[in-house]
DNA sequence: CTGTTAGCGCCTTCAC
DNA sequence: GTGAAGGCGCTAACAG
């Protein structure tokens, strides 16, 4: 098949026997343009599935309804759920998210970065507060509106919207020290610098406080999968067969937990219990409501799509915005 | 924060004390340029966090790197991975997908491509076969290559590439009949039109040609998660309790058919068996191994980009290729 | 209500 | 090896 060339604004008006600026206004309803002409340039459209050129059309007015959007990874579903927050508001103030996946690596975040602002779009929304310096340097000198999500600790590059990680864990912590647990694992990703790891910290630290160790043996290198929660969760039990509970760095990690006890017949709390993180609706259907760290992800991308919005039509938004978390007491631990 | 305009490559060639055109081979690398200027432009293209600006650059050359990439879902982790095969494939080439979501919607679906058809991509992945006729009409008209895929069965717009679902329905069902199942209920999407229909059909049918009903009382109005599979087996048992199989229309709702037995302690697949479709790795992590189908979502994804990418540069590829897929017989039946 | 002029930022083509 | 002119398709601003 050979593709030809695709139509033209004036290929359009020469077809209604009008000038492009014509069209141009038809096609965008601003100015005046007498209801026949509309019609019929408008019929032409149609008949010759005419798509307006938005290179030129942003080129020319130097401005874009593009908002850049970039997350780690698209399997997990915490960012499938803040991607459709950010996705819906932005549309309805007649805004597109182009998104990108740097996959937790800052050097394929910098090349996203790179190729999507070289469309120049009106905003970006990037996860974490990890990025390389030549990322935040282009970002700032971009000349847009910038949010950061996520976490609310650390040094906004423009502004944030997020929770407190380490509130968060320590939340869980207490929770699980009330309920009476003492020999304590973790099952997750310590890589350092993202939010996963700020929990990590916070839990074994509460937990010296107490006097407690944290077993954690077994780590993830990468975002781990219910397949990887199963098999680290076979491995620790065997190094460390006194822990009474394990908590997990998400809650698809707990899930394979619980997979592998059910599998063993080992009984979930009674023998072993298990907390996750993330507060996923899987969680809850698990043959034992999984304990968890739910936050409103849904929530928080609508409000930094908001923020994005706001912030180009000039109005003033503050620079870091908390959205909370909620600990979720289920039947695991 | 105020924003201020950003860079423009005549500001750059102006600080290198050169002209804009030299800063444009530079940055390109076409051209003859002498190694001390290119030096000199590339340290102020570094000092200033100058990015091109690809809208007058796509504009100059009328041509693109970006394709566009529509799924239906972003949850749902089959589509994930065909993406990231798609992802992989075209930044081999240089180029960058664009994804859109269309939520299972023709309607959207329209208004997407609409949308990024405007900003002029060099060619277009496409899910499933079903898409409005503007839809279909403006994809023709566009004059670039489009590859719809996940399926084989239909009449492409111009490209596909995918497998054949109702042959994968029915090789499922022989394995299951071969089993000695006859009692088969049937938990999925009947959504008409889209790949999920077919297999259902194909079940019913093949039962049919075998003397045996299909009992699917119960069905999804969307695409089904782990909750909604495990509520709806608890439904269907109720009405329907001498089933000894129940095929899912995929393996996350499947999933959730095997909670609701580990919480009822029904045993699978002693009193009740169970399978999938789409072979994703949670389904082999379950307590039982799930019997799936799986097909290569990821060699489906790479393969339509090199569709893409051949077609781009005027080289001949097949308008259907079938990228086949595999029973595996798990332990749930 | 409609047309003309100029320019968005970059690249192709041709001079020098 | 580098610069100058012109155009990609569209739109702001003004003219009529």
């Amino acid at each position: 098949m050979t593709y030809k060339q695709a139509y033209t604004q004036r290929d359009v008006a020469r077809a209604a026997g009008v000038t492009d600026m014509t069209v141009s206004r038809v096609l965008r309803g601003t100015g005046t343009v007498s209801a026949r002409t509309r019609e019929h340039v408008l019929t032409k459209v149609r008949e010759m599935g005419y798509v307006p050129n938005r290179l030129a059309g942003s080129l020319a007015v130097s401005r874009s309804n593009q908002v850049g959007v970039i997350i780690p990874s698209l399997t997990n579903s915490i960012f499938n759920q803040v991607t459709a927050g950010i996705a819906e508001e932005l549309g309805k103030a007649g805004y597109n998210p182009v998104v990108g996946i740097s996959d937790y690596d800052t050097g394929k975040e910098e090349d996203l970065i790179e190729s999507m602002l070289s469309w120049r779009p009106a905003g970006f929304i990037v996860a974490d507060f990890v990025h390389s310096e030549r990322t935040r340097n282009m970002l700032r000198n971009a000349g847009i509106p910038v949010v950061e999500i996520m976490e609310t600790a650390g040094d906004p590059i423009d502004m944030c919207v997020g929770f407190d990680h380490a509130a968060a864990a320590r939340a869980l912590t207490d929770h699980l020290l009330g309920k009476g647990y003492r020999n304590f694992g973790f099952l997750g990703w310590k890589a350092t610098g993202y939010a996963a790891s700020t929990r990590y910290l916070t839990i074994r630290d509460r937990l010296a406080e107490n006097g407690l160790p944290l077993a954690a043996p077994d780590v993830f290198t990468g975002p781990p999968d219910i397949p990887e929660g199963k098999s680290a969760t076979r491995r620790v039990l065997e190094t460390n067969p006194e822990l009474d509970i394990i908590i997990y760095g998400n809650d698809t990690a707990a899930a394979g937990g619980m997979f592998h006890c059910l599998e063993q017949g080992i009984d979930v709390p009674g023998h072993l219990a298990i907390a996750g993180f993330s507060g996923l609706r899987m969680g809850q259907a698990l043959p034992r409501a999984l304990t968890t760290i739910s936050f409103r992800r849904f929530d928080i991308g609508r409000r930094a799509a908001k923020v994005v919005i706001n912030s180009m039509v000039g109005q003033k938004e503050p620079k870091l915005i908390d959205m909370g978390f909620e600990l979720i007491a289920g039947e695991s631990s």
